[in-house]
This record gives C-alpha cells, structure tokens and sequence, in this order.
DNA sequence: TCTGGGGTCCTAGGACCC
DNA sequence: TCTGGGGTCCTAGGACCC
C-alpha cells in the first residue's frame, strides 16, 4: 500500500502558547526569548512582519520591541510543555500511529483514513485548536520530507488555511520548483552549498541528479533525504523514543561567575537535573563529563572553554554520585580570575538500569536499597509538590548564578499559585 | 551590562586483534 | 624485487535537526 504522511505543525509555538492564557494579545506582536533572556527564540506572524529578527539577541532589539509594542517573554518551558503534550494527546486520537518529532511537530501516519488525507488533514487543523487553543498546519506527502515540504507551502500560502495535501496535487514537481534545497529536511547549509555547486538550488533540480553522485558528495545522509524527495521511504516513522545514548544539562549563567565553589554548586544542579533526566528513562551512566566556559562574545580577554570527564564506577543513577563526580570534575579543569559565563553536565556510556553490567566494587545490597530509597522519596515528593521541592543542598539555596528570567508568564497549567483566575 | 540548549548520525583514521 | 587480509572498536570532527 502507498504510504501517506502528515507533519502536524504548531505555528510561532511560543508565541501561541503565550496567547492561550493571554488572548488580549492576539492582536499585539508576541516575542518569546531563548533561555537567560539571550536571543529572540519564537515569534507571532505579527513580530515577524514587524522585522523583528530570528535568533537576535534581545538587547539589540529593545527598540524594536518597544517601537511595535511587542508583548516579550521570558522562555517558559513548564508551560510549552504541558500545551505539548496536550496537543499529542489530541493527535494521538486522530492517527494510527504517531510520532512526537520535537515540541511542536509531530509526523503522523495518514494510511487509510477515512474520506481522504486532505479532508482528515482539516479535521486535525480544527481538532487540536478547539481542544488547546494552539494554530497548526498540516501537511500531507507520501514520505515523512515530503510531508514536510507540503507542511510549509501549508504555512506559506495562506489560501491553503493551514493544510496542503501534495499527494494529491496535480503536478507535485511544479511545488518543488519553487522550494530551495536549503529549505529541505536534512539539508543544512553545508549541503545546500554542495549542492550548488552541483548545479541543484531547487528541491525539484536535487531530486533530479543522478543518485550515485548525490550519494558520493553528500553520503548516504543525502541520498535519504534525495529518496524521499522521490517518495521512497529512507526514513520511517519513529513511534517509541529510542533510549537517549547521551543525556546534557546546560545553562549560560546571569551574570558572570569567579568562584570556583559557586561553579560547584552551579555545575552541580545541572547534574542533578541531568541524573533525573537518566532515572526517568531507565538507565545508568558510566560517566560523567563536565564543562564551562568564559564568554565567547567579550573583546580583549582569551576565551576559555574547558572539559573533564569522570568515570562512575560502578555505572549508576543515584544524584549524589553523579554530583559528587561532576563537582570533581569541574574542579580540575577551574582556573581562578576568569570570569565564566556557562557550565554544564554531560551523562555518556548509558545503559538500561536492568541490564547494568557489574562490577567488583559493587556496593552492598543495603546501600544499594538506601541509595534507591533517597531517590525515590525525593521523587515522590517532587511529583507531588512540584519540581525541585526536594532538592540536594549542593545545588545551592540562593543560587546567584542562576539565569535570567524576567519576563517570564505564570506557569499557567502546572503550578497550583500561577492558575489563572477567571471571574464571571 | 546583555549573545540558547539538547540531541543524532556518519565518516575517516588509528589501535588492536587473529 | 618482494611487506596480507579482514575485522572490530574507539574517537574526533562534521553535518544535520528542533
């Protein structure tokens, strides 16, 4: 049977979520900033008329914000999260099978659904809005790149109102034509060079080289993606998430840090988050790499950027190992009078928790039963009275590192004191 | 003053094995 | 003169995605 796929698309998501609990600001341009208040991350059809840029930092464009009465926020990822799931869940409802791409997107299987693609296409658009409140765009292809071409002519073209069906389109070619290779999934920048250079700058003329000379100057990564464009399958839906290999925590700093013991505490909190992460997945980590780094951006100063791994033996997931070990390993790479503006933990060498590999300096069964128990209680507490509830005290208390967030909304959905009030 | 965070896969080359 | 063949594992770097 032909394989037909939709890509189900939030639009501006930040900027939609934002709205959802704020509808005055339907009207007004919305920016949602990248964590520590860096750079412009989401923005409403608005901001982007107004010129506000992708990817800006935000204090070049204080201006700009002010000059078009842009509403800005602080990113708020308790609430995209949960609006996330929320709109999974309706998806989940409306396809035989799915699969969760990002935070915003997923790639849905359309094979058989009644009364056709396009029209089923319309029912998701309209379902997922009534039920959340978040905009999307749907589209249909029989490959999961073609789904995603036809997803952004859906969001181009406004006569399509959110759903462009390619599979039925009387002259698909004529559609690539007017896409540019950079714009396909799975070409970036250095491969729409390459591309280029191959006498290809459209979807339509990349799909037309010889296959043995796109598998020889772009690997077989291209010729996937060269496959799709021709409606072969090379990359099938995904519906369970493999178990991550690597797990990263990371945060740019709020203001600058010297102190090596503030680092510790810093670098600390990010294994912590990272070692839930590892314990929410199922699995161990046999080691632990931790990093840091001076400003990239400062003139004048050498810029310092340093790591160090630690091997957990035996591998584990118990916090305080993990923190133990990426406070070690910070240490060693610290050097003093620097003035550092991220750190962060990276957990390698992952394996099922169930299928751990042994070791001779396996603790006893005692403290292994202990080690689960603090763990564990300090889940079930977190679970039930929000995150961070119970916390290690070598994360910090006061946490003068921690990154900026000013302008961020009520964590509307997840926490009982930011619920919104409605008086009728 | 101020510039994000978290992943995956592929390839080439070296070490090492029989 | 002449210097095998085949395989695995690891790492670093490059490329991509959101």
């Amino acid at each position: 049977m032909r394989r037909l796929y939709a890509l189900v698309d939030c639009n501006n998501f930040y900027a939609s979520c934002e709205r959802v609990f704020a509808p005055h600001l339907r009207e007004r341009p919305v920016v949602v900033l990248s964590n520590n208040d860096g750079c412009v991350v989401a923005r409403s059809a608005e901001a982007k008329a107004a010129g506000i840029p992708m990817g800006k930092p935000a204090f070049q464009c204080e201006g700009l914000f002010k000059r078009h009465g842009a509403a800005v926020f602080s990113s708020n990822y308790a609430l995209y999260g949960d609006l996330s799931a929320r709109v999974m869940a309706v998806l989940a409802r409306l396809a035989p099978a799915l699969e969760v791409y990002s935070i915003d997107e997923a790639f849905l299987d359309l094979a058989g659904v009644p009364g056709g693609a396009g029209a089923w296409a319309r029912r998701i658009r309209d379902e997922v809005h009534r039920a959340t409140g978040i905009p999307v765009s749907v589209g249909v292809g029989e490959s999961k790149t073609l789904a995603k071409i036809a997803n952004r002519v859906a969001k181009k073209d406004p006569a399509c109102e959110g759903v462009f069906d390619l599979a039925v389109h009387p002259d698909p070619d004529a559609v690539l034509a007017r896409i540019e290779t950079g714009d396909v999934w799975g070409v970036g920048r250095r491969y729409a060079r390459r591309l280029e250079s191959l006498g290809a700058r459209t979807a339509l003329e990349f799909k037309r080289l010889d296959r043995d000379l796109v598998r020889r100057a772009l690997t077989v990564a291209g010729l996937h993606v060269w496959l799709e464009l021709h409606g072969v399958e090379a990359v099938p839906l995904e519906q369970a998430a493999p178990a991550k290999q690597a797990i990263a925590s990371s945060r740019s700093f709020g203001r600058p840090v010297r102190e090596l013991a503030e680092l510790e505490e810093a670098v600390a909190a990010y294994a912590a988050r990272a070692a839930d992460k590892l314990r929410s997945q199922g699995s161990v980590a046999s080691c632990v790499l931790a990093h840091l780094h001076t400003s990239r951006f400062r003139q004048g100063v050498p810029h310092y950027a340093n790591a160090a791994s630690q091997a957990l033996v035996p591998a584990t997931d118990h916090p305080p190992d993990i923190i133990r070990a990426a406070r070690a390993a910070v240490a060693r790479i610290f050097r003093p009078g620097l003035d550092y503006k991220k750190a962060g933990v990276l957990l390698t060498g992952l394996e099922a928790a169930s299928s751990r590999q042994l070791s001779l300096l396996e603790p006893g069964r005692e403290e292994s039963e202990r080690k689960q128990a603090l763990a564990e209680t300090a889940e079930r507490i977190n679970r039930r009275f929000g995150r961070e509830t119970a916390r290690f005290a070598a994360t910090g208390a006061v946490r003068p590192w921690a990154m900026r967030q000013t302008r961020r909304s009520p964590r509307y959905t997840t926490v009982w004191d930011e619920l919104p009030v409605v008086r009728a």
